[in-house]
DNA sequence: TATGAATGAGACTTCATTCAT
DNA sequence: GATGAATGAAGTCTCATTCAT
């Protein structure tokens, strides 16, 4: 059957220029019309795909949120020695923060603001497991200091977000040594004290 | 001077209900109407004090940043040992970010979105510079690893933002032991290896 | 004819929509989007019968008022005694209005707004001549108050939308009774004195 | 003091505005632009004056509902004889539909369609209550059929709108002479039969 | 014929800012 | 200095209508 669908690669678009947009402007800032011009549709379009502004915002974050924790898991496997899988983990994450720049910034401006509704986030937040099922591992090897996950991962995890963004504010230049010496880091204020 | 005439209290009213009012609904949802009613004030009040919305946002976010610096180096002096140092610096800032939480939450708003000038967020960053001088002495000491300034704010500092945002969320709730543990992986991770 | 190749109980469908519609939201407040839905089709099928809104809305008062007039004439013959006719009348357009309550409605917003053209308004009237010829063989034979048919149609019939509204309200139940008292009221006011 | 007040007259502006526009278009076709200009304020101030468009109809019903029955009731009195008490009021509801024609016209398309509040429609019948109760004495005096108040004034004031609808239309002129068959057609309808 | 997608125009409403007192 | 009223500009969203299949 000749119907028409709904297109993808609209929806995309729409998602890309929400994505540049806010972290250009903010969301405030972001009005539905610039939106819809930089992904060269109506503003009328947009209610075809998304409720409203809220709601293209929140599914753009679920989606971004969605291919970041599928870009850190996809080579993971949960049979992995634990320091090898953080390692692994680690450096995916990093990689997608310093590749995937825009969607990254995209969600530590969502992940700081009260722009998002609660049940969205908590959406994004799901898929984590895999590595707080790590973090259990290691913690029951020894291997892993025996605190809790939130502080863990605002020590392991979460400098990466600072890094990346002091780096699009033109500050500094993150290269190779430094992402070593920041992984050091990471996995010295985790590791259990022997 | 004319400047005087001006009560020092309604400026203090409309910076504090500035505050509130982006912290709990975003800096968009967030209208000048809004803050004149907070504040016991008539919107046209607000232009005597500031030249517009970006100027009051400018202004509360230069005196928020400036109370943080101040609070963090208010007993420190810079002919501490370093770790000494860093101790005091570390847990003043922690105070600062759990018992002034309104404060911390609008600063962490700000610095991750662009609702700030870049003006006033470089004259926020300047006051930070003693704990750029204890770094430095400790590298040179060999007690810091010598890295860069930005990837020690990352491990050293930025994490108690997250743990501080995570426990307003609501997640968990932030205890003595939490922080000693934090302390112990914010030293871990910036102090050289032996 | 093509005419003939497009389905007649569409074009019913959608009339019985505007209907519904109209009578529950009023004419503001009924997108023909929604008439497309309850009517099961396409909201681009409407035009394949329909030139626009205003078209639809126009053809669905004359259709409503032609059903109207006939059943209200279907067993009238113009040779019965003025009163015998004019009380079987009056009983047909009563049992209409209470019956076919959707549609008398409908004609009552039709006839108090601006929402029809005046064209389809005179097309919708024309059918009563029956009732006026009635009229004047009453007037004639001294039956009939000598009145402009307009005072008599306002006496004698209108009356019976406003009961029939003040039903639908729910303000009060139309039993028997009600009816014989407004036949007798209807028929007091138009009748002449002997 | 020399606050500025809210204008009465701006408000008044708005709401014969409103009676104009909504008589000669429709609800519908009836922009918060086009009242703003015929007022000559901005669309922005209706919004000081209302909370939005539906208050602003709501509002506006009500307020010409009380014109309506503050006038037909402003000369009677409860002790006057029935039938002189009836002859009043109903001479005052002829005279105000004929000489306040945009009022009784905005009046009509309110009662029959759904624009109105359920809550104003309350609110607007409340003072109907004098008539009501010169009925009720003059059912009780045998004057008045032993009939339902929603018989009697379908029948004796009803009519009238029917009637100033009909010369607001141009079909015919009403002229005095109509005026005293309607008011004859009137009190035979509700009159008892001796 | 029939349709779901698409859209320009325009609706309602909000808001940062100014004005008159 | 302080204010409540006022507003032009702009924002979100809806809708009658058309297009492409």
């Amino acid at each position: 059957m000749a119907k028409l669908q709904k297109s993808i690669d609209k929806r995309n678009a729409l998602v890309k220029a929400t994505i540049d947009l806010v972290n250009n402007n903010g969301f405030h800032a972001t009005p539905m019309s610039k939106i819809a011009k930089m992904a060269n549709v109506s503003p009328a379009t947009i209610y075809l795909y998304f409720e409203n502004k809220q709601d293209l915002v929140n599914q753009t974050y679920i989606q971004v949120k969605a291919e970041y924790t599928n870009y850190t898991f996809a080579t993971y496997e949960d049979t992995m020695p634990v320091e090898a899988g953080f390692a692994l983990i680690w450096n995916r994450i990093a990689d997608f923060k310093l590749k995937e720049c825009d969607n990254a910034l995209f969600l530590a401006q969502c992940d700081n603001t009260p722009m998002i509704d609660e049940e969205s986030r908590q959406e994004g937040i799901k898929h984590l497991q895999p590595l707080l099922d790590l973090w259990e591992r290691g913690r029951k090897e020894g291997i892993i200091k025996p605190v809790s996950d939130y502080v863990l991962y605002a020590y392991a995890i979460n400098p990466l977000s600072f890094l990346m963004m002091t780096e699009k504010r033109g500050a500094f230049q993150l290269d190779k040594t430094h992402l070593e010496e920041a992984y050091e880091s990471a996995w010295s204020s985790i590791k259990a004290c022997k």
